[in-house]
RNA sequence: GGGGCUAUAGCUCAGUUGGCUAGAGCGCAGCAUUCACAUUGCUGAGGUCCAUGGUUCGAGCCCAUGUAGCCCCACCA
């Protein structure tokens, strides 16, 4: 025996992983179709998590299946820099040794954690081959490769000729942490209780007050304005009025606006424009004075009385409470609960603050992407999210793509030194300051947005334009990613898909949800995440693999269950012992004979075999990764090793066990990449690998009349095995008259029915098996008899019980005039046979009766 | 405020255009053991498919309303 007694993955799984590479297994290579998929990139400085293992399953299980139907099929993998992200854990690395970002020069810093993450790189790399993911690693891509900067470069550009680009000074979403700026999107808001103070704003001509409501109450000293409702009647006559700011000496007007809903707080709003969108909004229409009152450092800042000034927000919002209090201008302090963004890494206090950024001006793309997915050019897995992504494409704002860290890709813009309005576009973003036609121009310090380079992933990795790769596989077959980045990424390639090719980036996105311990999503923060090494280490890749997908239905949540992942080392075990019985049975795998059917088991088990590679082509084509493994797994566990092998033990056929090996392997292969292999390997079967030669085998079918002979000889045993166990009956044997399809298989009967011995007979003897129409009884000793009529009372019960359902449905005159004809006729052969059955069972009953 | 998802056995979940006896794995109970496999085999118990109403010959599935839970987006003086 070339297979050791039981399946160890540690044993095996790297060195089936290294003869991969060495083949080159993972190039494409079938003649037929294209079919590509493009890995979402994970952090490159990272650990994987259950997330990606997910991810990798999914994209691998397809792929793999796509190779076996000979189609040439490319698998790329990548990494991303994760600009922010990767910035805070080196600034973590940094803190360790009592430094900090503000020690480096932005050039610096880059270097720094380029070197960082290039040392990290290896760990994750490996990672990735542990999962067993097949990616083609000559297409390895990292987002600050040449080509994709180049690509972010030249889109920038392009959209910077059309006039898609522009800077602008705006209210952005800044971490006075981090010091960066964030999309909207990368926002995250909490529901917080605080106060809503009204504040009372004399009038300047001293004929009384206006009172303001407000939750922040330290930005009034950027107040601008006080607004009202034009209609509203309380305040319309002291609209054009002025009021004196308290605690500053300015006069800022009453103005009118739609904006303000009367019915909140005391209907008048005090307007601040530079630290509000809504203001911001309110201040452009009405021309008003931008006031910043809080620094980019979180501190107030100079615009301001000198007794807040260098104060934090929080300290601020409290002292000018208290002098408020003091002077008596405070009215009232209610309860107050609203949400409070924050930033995502360190909770800090979202502050919006005015600043100049590049904007991309939105609709003009977000327009061609909603009408390509409304056509439905992108077939969502689940349907769902399609809707999502409309709604959401559908109320886009412009996309802020400045970000103020230093990894990440430098926006190529220089900003004339005398002229601030004149920016240049240009690449040479390694200098800080050029001169262009004797002007001197400076580099703008910021990179782009992570995800503004890493939109152009489906087609940058492919070499777009002119690349043999891109003409091949673009747009994609396959964009498989976690329903939580469908907004920021997926959105963006699309939208930025079309824009630069012309053309949708993927033709099918299959969306998995978030991996869960139960309750929620699996983070590093809450402390609740299974490393997934670990779990391969305990169980191997395959049992995980199996693990992860099992159960598992697109777009939702699943939590992680280490029992199935046992359930996947199991099924693997079982898998390997079916090859070590066939290896024992056939011997040596060189002499390969065409597999010929014999028996009715034979014809049974390809028939089967026939109806398992139809519905999981047909299950794995529509992308349900788990019904596929499912029926795998019911033909490998129930009808090959249960039935078929049992039976192969008195009656063993070779050429089929031979064949059968093979095809099977072939079909679990995307499921069980590692362990299929192996045993590939072992038993030396051809050709060189089962990765890079196997497509789906297909074998003779069985016949159905000898199919349904053996299915009648296992709905025997099954039968004999129940009666057997209910009463409780020891050493018994089975009589049966006149039936070849008994005599046949009486051994196999007598071993698998756990019987004393099946003989033939001449005469009725002892008592029926019920449920089948095989002339058969068992003997069974007279004080186990009441344990069996009990047993046959119970079956008469529920053949009369379906029997009336199918009477009841056979009555009804609309059911014969509307039902389907076949479902009818369905119909009455059940019924047939139910009062055949009933019949059998009455008349065994009364054989017995008093 | 807008949008989406989920509710099926003790647990985790399948159940494609409605079709008649609703499935799996795990768990539970019982039995087996020189057999390829105890990472095993066999048998069994366990379900008013969230509720109510409707459509239909027929509803776990479709429609309406409600209940419970979850998620996303927007707004929040």
């Amino acid at each position: 025996m070339k297979l050791a007694k039981s399946y160890q993955p540690q044993l095996y799984e790297s060195d089936i992983y290294a003869l991969w590479e060495k083949l080159g297994a993972f190039k494409p290579k079938g003649s037929g179709n294209s079919y590509s998929v493009v890995v979402p990139p994970p952090n490159a400085n990272g650990n994987l998590h259950m997330g990606h293992a997910l991810s990798f399953a999914l994209q691998d299980i397809a792929v793999r299946y796509h190779r076996s139907k000979g189609e040439s099929v490319l698998f790329v993998p990548g990494a991303d820099h994760a600009g922010f992200e990767t910035q805070v854990v080196f600034e973590r690395e940094l803190e360790k040794e009592g430094k900090s970002r503000f020690d480096y020069s932005r050039d610096q810093l880059y270097q720094l954690i380029y070197d960082f993450v290039a040392a990290n790189r290896q760990n994750f790399e490996t990672q990735i081959r542990r999962l067993g993911a097949s990616v083609d690693w000559t297409h390895y891509t990292f987002t600050l490769d040449q080509p994709i900067v180049k690509r972010a470069y030249e889109t920038f550009k392009t959209m910077w000729d059309e006039g898609l680009i522009y800077r602008g000074e705006r209210l952005v979403n800044f971490c006075t942490f981090h010091g960066t700026a964030f999309a909207d999107i990368e926002v995250e808001y909490t529901d917080e209780t605080s106060f809503l103070w009204h504040i009372s704003y004399p009038l300047t001509d001293g004929s009384g007050n206006i009172v303001v409501a407000t939750s922040r109450p330290e930005t009034m000293l950027g107040d601008t304005a006080v607004a009202v409702n034009p209609k509203d009647e309380r305040y319309k006559q002291l609209v054009g009025k002025t009021v004196r700011l308290p605690l500053t000496n300015r006069e800022i007007p009453i103005i009118a606006d739609d904006y303000v809903d009367p019915g909140f707080g005391s209907g008048a709003v005090k307007i601040t424009p530079a630290h509000d969108p809504n203001d911001f909004e309110i201040g452009k229409r009405h021309d008003l004075p931008f006031i910043t009152v809080i620094g980019f450092d979180g501190k107030m800042t100079h615009a301001i009385p000198e007794q807040f000034r260098g104060l934090g927000v929080v300290e601020s919002r409290e002292a000018v409470v208290n002098e408020l209090r003091k002077q008596d201008l405070l009215v009232d302090a209610e309860e107050y609960t609203h949400s409070v963004g924050h930033c995502y890494k360190c909770g800090t206090v979202i502050e919006p603050l005015l600043k100049d950024q590049w904007f991309i001006d939105i609709k003009p793309l977000a327009q061609p992407a909603i009408k390509a997915i409304r056509e439905g050019e992108i077939d969502f897995i689940p349907k769902a999210k399609q809707r999502q992504l409309e709604k959401y494409l559908e109320n886009i704002k412009d996309w802020n793509i400045s970000r103020q860290i230093s990894w990440g890709i430098p926006i190529p813009a220089f900003q004339n030194e005398e002229d601030p309005g004149d920016w240049l576009y240009d690449e040479r973003v390694d200098q800080e300051v050029i001169t262009v036609n004797n002007k001197v121009y400076r580099r703008d310090p910021d990179v782009f947005d992570t995800w503004f380079s890493s939109s152009s992933w489906p087609y940058a990795t492919l070499g777009y334009p002119d690349s043999e790769d891109y003409g091949k596989y673009y747009p994609l077959s396959l964009m498989e990613t976690g329903f939580d980045i469908l907004m920021p990424w997926v959105s963006r390639m699309i939208m930025l898909g079309i824009y630069v090719t012309g053309k949708i980036p993927f033709k099918k996105a299959y969306l998995h949800g978030m991996i869960t311990d139960g309750r929620e999503k699996m983070s590093k923060s809450k402390g609740n995440v299974v490393n997934p090494m670990g779990v391969i280490d305990q169980f191997g890749s395959d049992a995980l693999r199996i693990g992860i997908i099992t159960g598992l239905t697109p777009g939702n949540n699943q939590p992680y269950i280490e029992s199935k992942v046992i359930g996947g080392r199991n099924f693997c075990n079982k898998l390997w012992n079916v090859a070590r019985f066939i290896e024992s049975v056939v011997g040596d795998f060189t002499s390969k004979e065409e597999p010929k059917p014999i028996s009715d088991a034979d014809h049974w088990l390809l028939l089967s075999y026939t109806s398992t590679i139809n519905a999981v082509t047909e299950l794995m084509d529509s992308y349900r990764f788990y019904e596929a493994y499912e029926k795998v797994y019911r033909f490998i566990w129930d009808d090959l090793a249960d039935w078929y092998i049992e039976v192969s033990k008195t009656d063993p056929n070779k050429s089929i066990l031979e064949a059968m090996l093979e095809a099977i392997l072939v079909l679990v292969h995307p499921f069980a990449p590692f362990l299929s292999e192996t045993i590939w390997q072992t038993l030396e079967l051809k050709p060189e690998s089962l990765l890079s030669g196997h497509k789906t085998i297909v074998l003779p079918t069985g016949s159905k009349v000898q199919a349904d002979e053996f299915e009648q000889v296992k709905q025997l045993i099954t039968s004999v095995r129940s009666t057997i166990k209910t009463i409780g009956a020891k050493d018994v044997s089975l009589y049966y008259q006149d039936e070849p399809a008994i005599a046949k298989y009486s051994s196999v009967i007598r071993q698998l029915g756990h019987l004393k011995t099946v003989e033939e007979t001449d005469q009725e003897k002892g008592v029926v098996v019920s449920g089948v129409v095989l002339n058969c009884w068992l003997n069974i000793d007279k004080d186990q008899l009441d344990a069996y009529l009990l047993t046959l009372d119970n079956q008469i019960k529920v053949a009369q019980g379906s029997l009336a359902k199918l009477q009841g449905r056979l009555h009804n005159d609309a059911y014969i005039k509307q039902a389907p004809a076949n479902l009818v006729t369905d119909t009455r052969n059940k019924l047939i046979e139910t009062e055949q059955e009933l019949e059998r069972l009455l008349l065994e009953r009364q054989r017995y009766h008093n």
